[in-house]
RNA sequence: GCUCGAGUGGUGGAAUUGGUAGACACGUUGGACUUAAAAUCCAAUGUCCAUUAGGACGUACGGGUUCAAGUCCCGUCUCGAGUACCA
């Protein structure tokens, strides 16, 4: 299936090197940095030693029946079509620096023009062609699963505009670099260049193609039997399984650049055919993977390391590294051996310094219905873009969402989805009719969820365009996003990718930021806690969590709405659940059994319980651990679980949810409540007369306390906001309602801005307080309160007197006493010289306004 | 395996630049009010020793720096998260 994909790989550096200047969690940074998993080395390629009789010369690329298509071959060389044969006259003789062959099988078939170097396939395309779209597309598919380019033109261009045909070529034979497997050698990458000496065998991802044209005919039984029982093996086996070393020889060998010595070639599936180039140079010395190899299949182990034992396992530990029995690196550590082993490489042209990223391109076409769809029509089989004035296009209605017959996405279902060239609409083109001329059909695919995601923010910045650009003048004024509250799943995705769009349209010059998101928060989940019940394995016997150990087991998720506090099932209730545990047979805690279908055996008093075991675990439907806030609210109300999610404490951390100590919470709030109601005075014996209904204000001046108290609040809950603080906040609060309770505290003064302190916390309640100050708008539009300093300033500070570090005693001092004034007034005090039992000190520490610290 | 984070009372968690460890809340215990319960209020609550006064020990463990370390440095252990035959 031909896809779209984004070149994400082209910004591999850039989206490491961008983390740098952006405020992320360190964790969901290192999840980038892993996927785009940078790795310097080398690339070094290895000569294969050509097999005496299987030797088969490059330019042999036909298939099966490639004698009989030479005869065809010969007979077209000799007709040449008119463009051909024009064209033939500027290839020909490396006309463009690269050989070109013209007429020449590969595979099953015969392409007009071929570069074997470069691997480039040119076609010349007269008027029959446009009959046999469909078949020309399935051999350039064909051709390019086999590695080659495929170039076509018409005719009338090769005829009538030689010149642009010819530079379109070269310039496609400059960029095009092929891949260097093939009959030259095998190219490998290495992050260790240094240990080149080291290498005893090379291993290939059994996957490769090339291992099909290099394996003896006495080995190839073995390595198709091999193949054969890796492909069987799924991708999730095989990665679950790491311990079990396997593999099979090829016959051939390759030659090592420096020594020339003959290096066997294995293939095995601990080398992935999708990272490098899917081959590795084994070098057991230094890597465990290849050192068990190497043990496994009897293969040689070099060592070529100074003074380090390699009998037990590899040694991989680059700091410590000094090469040894390597020729030119002798005595060299890791980074000068590596720069010296690169180097040496290039002067005899075996190979260069390289720069490896794990991170692949990615796919953007999905075969589903709700996307974007992309603006392209396909004429003669090749994509055409829509020109930007015609757009946006609309999804076509269709029937159903779901995949045609023959497997098309839902697109493929759509009436309506051709694109007429003349008119510049979809139009709708009738089953099993052709199209008539200039309508063509539509790319069937949609763009997937981070195509919307990766750039919505800049849409909110500006969305008056027609275009959808967005002016310079919004893309200054906003920015980059400021703040990013999300959860950190996204790391890899949809994170990764709006920074990858945000550069590519920052390199268009479409927007003036390269990142898109300042500051990231990753707030923590909120988890469940689940419930298992045990049934033994093959049983409809459920055993209770005490009667487990030792036992097969099969661990089954419970609702968590069926056990209580103490972890007792409710077994009626969970077996009227699902009807196939009607007549399950419960195992209590104390050893009895009960049937809740009515069976003889019946519950006894006292330790007859059921015990269910506990996990945290991700709230989801399918683990039945869901809490629903709904009961909270009705319970609580929904100002409670605000703040109570709020106090639970810091935003990233992820916890179970546990409603012990909610009513810690509620109760604060209902104090607060208190606190504007009611007046204190009418209290008798400490128990005020409550009637809560009763609003109660006054416009007297407030005391210092409660002023002191106010700005205090004020200063925490600012700077806590600053830092994403809210547990400490909702502390702070508390503390604030309590003093103010037992100030007695009724003036508006300070009630008023403690409201707006309090709304984004507790927004309902405040809310409603604010009207009852008598506010005609709502509170979310208030002026937040200013912090003044004023309030707090304090004359004296209760001094901690220590004594080697241990705090003994305070002492009450003014604040505006100096250094020697302070440490004559501790050393008066008749205490000081209690604790120092006439020892004289050696040091008296003074740190005016914070403590005194005596030595001795 | 690798990378990143985190280890503080019975529990959730505080502690700004190294400067009174355990704020605030839950829980527990005792008390007030009540026929009773709920609600509310008051008191105690790190551990150990001590009748009290007071003392010793305490921030995963072992060292170090400092007048002073939960906080800084070195080493170890445990837990959590991410990632994984990536050459």
């Amino acid at each position: 299936m031909t896809q779209w994909s984004m070149r994400i790989s082209a910004y591999a550096e850039r989206l490491l090197q961008g983390l740098e200047k952006i405020d992320w969690s360190e964790s969901i940074k290192e999840t980038q940095r892993n996927w785009i998993g940078k790795s310097v080395g080398a690339t070094v390629v290895f000569p294969l030693i050509p097999q005496r009789g299987t030797e088969r010369p490059g330019y042999l690329t036909g298939g099966n029946n490639a004698k009989l298509l030479l005869e065809r071959a010969k007979e077209m060389r000799n007709n040449p079509t008119p463009a051909e044969a024009a064209l033939w006259e500027s290839l020909k003789s490396k006309n463009l620096g690269d050989k070109f062959r013209r007429q020449h099988p590969i595979a099953e078939f015969i392409p007009d023009f071929v570069c074997l170097s470069k691997k480039l396939i040119i076609e010349v395309d007269g008027e029959i062609h446009d009959d046999q779209i469909e078949k020309d597309q399935a051999r350039t598919e064909i051709l390019e699963n086999l590695g080659y380019k495929v170039l076509r033109f018409r005719n009338e261009k090769v005829l009538g505009n030689l010149e642009e045909v010819l530079s379109e070529i070269k310039s496609t034979l400059d960029n095009r670099e092929i891949p260097p497997q093939g009959a030259r050698g095998i190219s490998v990458f290495t992050t260790r260049p240094d240990t080149i000496f080291g290498v005893s065998f090379m291993t290939l991802a059994p996957e490769l193609d090339l291992v099909q044209e290099i394996t003896t005919p006495e080995q190839k039984a073995d390595v198709d039997a091999y193949i054969e029982a890796t492909a069987k093996r799924s991708e999730r086996e095989r990665m679950a399984d790491v311990k079990t070393i396997s593999g099979a020889f090829t016959g051939a060998y390759a030659e090592h650049p420096f020594t020339k010595e003959p290096i066997p070639i294995w293939i095995g599936d601990y080398v992935l055919a999708g990272y490098g180039t899917g081959a590795v140079m084994a070098v057991p010395c230094g890597d465990q993977r290849d050192y068990d190899f190497a043990n496994h299949f009897g293969i040689a182990i070099p060592n070529v390391f100074e003074g380090v034992d390699i009998s037990e396992e590899a040694f991989a530990d680059k700091d410590n590294t000094v090469i040894a029995n390597s020729d030119f690196l002798n005595g060299l550590k890791y980074k000068k051996a590596v720069k010296l082993a690169i180097y040496e490489l290039e002067k005899i042209g075996a190979g260069s310094g390289k720069t490896n990223y794990r991170l692949r391109d990615a796919v953007f076409s999905r075969q589903r219905y709700w996307g974007e769809p992309f603006p392209v029509y396909y004429k003669n089989g090749m994509p055409q873009m829509i020109a930007k004035e015609h757009l946006p296009l609309e999804l076509p209605e269709i029937e159903k969402y779901l995949p045609t017959e023959d497997g098309e996405p839902p697109l493929g279902r759509a009436k309506k989805w051709h694109w007429d060239t003349n008119t510049n609409t979809t139009v709708a083109v009738a089953e099993g009719e052709e199209p008539p001329q200039g309508v063509w059909g539509m790319d069937l695919n949609t763009m997937p969820g981070w195509a919307g995601s990766s750039w919505y923010f800049l849409k909110y910045m500006d969305n008056t365009t027609a275009d959808g650009s967005i002016p310079k003048e919004a893309l200054d004024y906003w920015g980059n996003v400021d703040l990013y509250i999300g959860g950190s799943e996204h790391g890899t995705g949809h994170l990764l990718y709006s920074r990858f769009w945000t550069k590519f349209l920052f390199d268009r010059g479409f927007i003036s930021i390269d990142e898109p998101f300042q500051k990231m928060i990753n707030q923590g989940m909120i988890l469940g806690t689940s419930a298992f019940v045990y049934r033994e394995e093959g049983t409809q016997t459920f055993l209770s969590e005490g009667l487990i150990e030792g036992k097969k087991t099969q661990p089954i998720h419970a609702p968590v709405a069926f056990v209580n506090a103490s972890n007792e099932l409710d077994i009626e209730a969970f077996a009227k659940w699902r009807p196939e545990f009607k007549d399950a047979i419960f195992m209590l805690e104390d050893g009895s059994s009960f049937s809740p279908s009515g069976g003889d055996v019946r519950r006894t008093e006292g330790d007859s319980v059921y015990k269910v075991g506990r996990e945290v675990e991700k709230m989801s439907k399918s683990k039945y651990n869901v809490v629903n806030p709904d009961d909270i609210c009705n319970q609580y109300g929904a100002d409670t679980l605000r703040m109570y999610e709020m106090f639970l404490g810091p935003l990233e951390q992820a916890k179970p949810w546990n409603t012990a100590g909610i009513t810690g919470v509620h109760s604060f709030l209902k104090k607060m409540w208190k606190l504007y109601h009611s007046s204190p005075s009418a209290s008798k014996g400490g128990t005020p007369l409550m009637d809560e209904d009763t609003f109660f204000v006054t416009d007297e001046a407030a005391s210092k306390d409660s002023l002191k108290t106010l700005h205090k609040t004020i200063k925490k809950v600012a700077s806590d906001i600053e830092s994403f603080s809210f547990n400490t906040s909702v502390s702070t609060f508390m503390i604030a309602v309590n003093e103010l309770t037992s100030q007695k505290c009724t003036s508006k003064e300070v009630l008023e801005p403690l409201a707006i302190l309090i709304s984004p916390y507790a927004p309902h309640i405040a809310e409603e307080l604010w009207s009852k100050l008598g506010n005609e708008t709502s509170i979310s539009a208030a002026t937040f309160p200013v912090f003044d300093a004023k309030h707090l300033v304090e004359s004296s500070k209760e001094y901690p007197i220590s004594f080697n570090g241990k705090m003994r005693f305070k002492l009450e001092l003014p604040l505006d006493m100096n250094k020697d004034d302070i440490e004559a007034a501790v050393m008066a005090h008749e205490k000081t010289q209690q604790y120092l039992e006439g020892r004289t000190p050696k040091k008296v520490i003074v740190v005016p306004g914070k403590i005194v610290n005596i030595v001795g």
